[in-house]
RNA sequence: GUCCCCGUCGUCCAGCGGUCUAGGAUACCGGGCUUUCAAUCCGGAAACGGGGGUUCGAAUCCCCCCGGGGACACCA
């Protein structure tokens, strides 16, 4: 069994591997096809988005298949969370399937093989019939040739006694039937490729092409399940992540485009491809993840920012839609370009908040580091000039704070803090002036008084 | 255990026989800038799993070993 290589020169990478078979590039049908078990995880939203990107690169088309077969353990639930997590990630399906509704072509297909002798009764259920000599090459597009020998398989179930079809045999159907070129999924089924060719060959059908693309590994280096937490994909979503930023960072892990990081969901349907597409199996890694979130972040239009930091803020209970509604969609996009620049995530972001909506900022005991008793009249003569400021751009408020040093006796050093901390309740955060400008003279006015009676008070 | 796949910095990738004293990103460490944090800039530490071949020449090809992962259901 010898890995295939990538050749050079000219021959066309995919066509090389497959042993000469023409695909045809602009009939590319592929798809998706995940359990209704429980919720989509990052690994099946990898495995969906490549085949959603392969299928809008070749101009296919990108189907979605349920594969509910397993009663027991299929739920509606779960089907609702797959077409969630898939609007999220923002990858459309051009058709979409239910096995379960196909149990009688299953069964009528399984009928032919019995008729013919592939598959015979046992046990009430339909078996099929591995030869005994032999073995069967995978001609995979990623890992190349692989052989497997018929004394490695044993006969397998493809109805069960109550009718119902096994996953081997309802995609072999299913993937004929749908007229599926390309099969791309995870490793974890290149052992059962094997099988799935016997059933093609038994039938008289031509398999599609395969690419098993390598497997998304946990922290502890195991195949990435439920069992490591935070591995639905919509999980991301509650944690502020951008769908943009997951499906770069999906992309990423396994796929690559030379040195380039950040795609947009543009250039990587122009880019993708199968020959681009690694082996080795990857580890999710969480710390990249929140990069380039950020990155994304930073590139979103400030009024959608705006718009899904106005929803944060209320569900996460920062403020009321009232209060949020009170500051406007425009400077609460001002704040959003503010905020975007130290927080990660749209969590972080709606967290950090408060000082940009209205109302008063409570103070921390460890405000009383910079809101020393010498800063308390200074604040109070500043709350006045801040009133009667022309000009509450950043620079009008540099000019204000910075002529205030110089007569109110305070240096800039200790009296920029001591704003910060008066209007922000935090000693960290954004530029001071461009924060004093999208908070707004009110609001500030009114803090600097607060923060001067606060001072007072503790004295 | 058997079979299958994989093996470059901690992590994700580049590398397709010479251009590799191995490149990028992230994370980490140090410094500049700043009222602060972040961003940004500069600098640093950090890898070809091991052993045999093939070749004038190997991270790149072959073999063995080791290591990691996956599959071995009337689950998918």
């Amino acid at each position: 069994m010898v890995a295939a290589r990538r050749p050079s020169g000219k021959v066309p990478w995919a066509l090389h591997r497959a042993g000469g078979r023409i695909p045809t590039m602009d009939s590319v049908r592929v798809r998706f096809a995940p359990s209704p078990t429980g919720y989509l995880h990052v690994g099946g939203g990898r495995t969906a988005l490549f085949n959603w990107l392969y299928a809008r690169h070749h101009r296919g088309t990108f189907i979605l298949r349920i594969e509910d077969t397993d009663r027991t353990r299929s739920t509606e639930e779960a089907i609702e969370q797959i077409f969630a997590s898939l609007r999220w990630l923002g990858l459309d399906w051009d058709e979409v399937y239910r096995q379960t509704d196909r149990f009688d072509r299953h069964r009528e297909v399984g009928e032919d093989l019995r008729n013919r002798g592939a598959a015979y009764e046992e046990g009430g259920a339909l078996w099929f019939r591995v030869p005994r000599e032999g073995a069967t090459t995978v001609r995979d597009l990623l890992a190349g040739d692989v052989t497997v020998q018929h004394s490695e398989l044993k006969d397998f179930v493809i109805l069960r006694s109550d009718g119902t079809p096994v996953y081997n045999f309802a995609c072999v159907v299913d993937d004929h039937d749908m007229g599926i070129t390309h099969v791309i999924r995870g490793a974890e089924h290149l052992n059962n490729t094997p099988k799935q060719i016997l059933l093609y060959q038994a039938l008289g059908w031509e398999p599609p092409l395969f690419a098993h693309v390598p497997l998304i590994l946990g922290p502890d280096r195991s195949k990435l399940s439920k069992r490591h937490g935070a591995g639905s994909v919509l999980d991301y979503d509650r944690r502020g992540i951008l769908p943009e930023a997951l499906v770069n960072f999906l992309a990423r892990l396994g796929w690559s485009h030379g040195d380039q990081e950040v795609f947009s969901k543009e250039e990587l349907v122009a880019l993708f491809d199968l020959p681009g597409v690694n082996t080795s199996a990857a580890v999710f890694d969480d710390a990249k993840l929140l990069w380039l979130n950020h990155e994304w972040l930073r590139r979103t239009d400030p009024h959608r920012l705006a718009d899904l930091l106005a929803e944060r803020i209320v569900t996460l209970g920062v403020a009321d839609r009232h209060a949020v509604e009170a500051v406007g969609r425009e400077r609460l996009a001002r704040a959003a370009v503010l905020l975007r620049e130290r927080g990660k995530t749209l969590v972080e972001m709606a967290e950090r908040a408060r000082p940009y909506l209205p109302g008063p900022i409570p103070l921390p005991p460890e405000a009383a580091e910079v809101l020393t008793p010498a800063v308390g009249p200074a604040l109070a003569a500043l709350a006045e000039r801040v009133t009667a400021l022309g000009d509450p751009s950043p620079a009008g408020f540099e000019a204000l704070l910075k002529g205030g040093a110089e007569d109110l006796g305070v240096p800039i050093k200790a009296l920029a803090p001591a704003v910060r901390v008066a209007v922000t309740g935090s000693r960290v955060g954004p530029g001071l002036y461009d924060l004093l400008s999208v908070v707004g003279p009110e609001v500030v006015a009114d803090r600097l008084r607060a923060a001067a009676r606060w001072i007072k008070e503790r004295r």
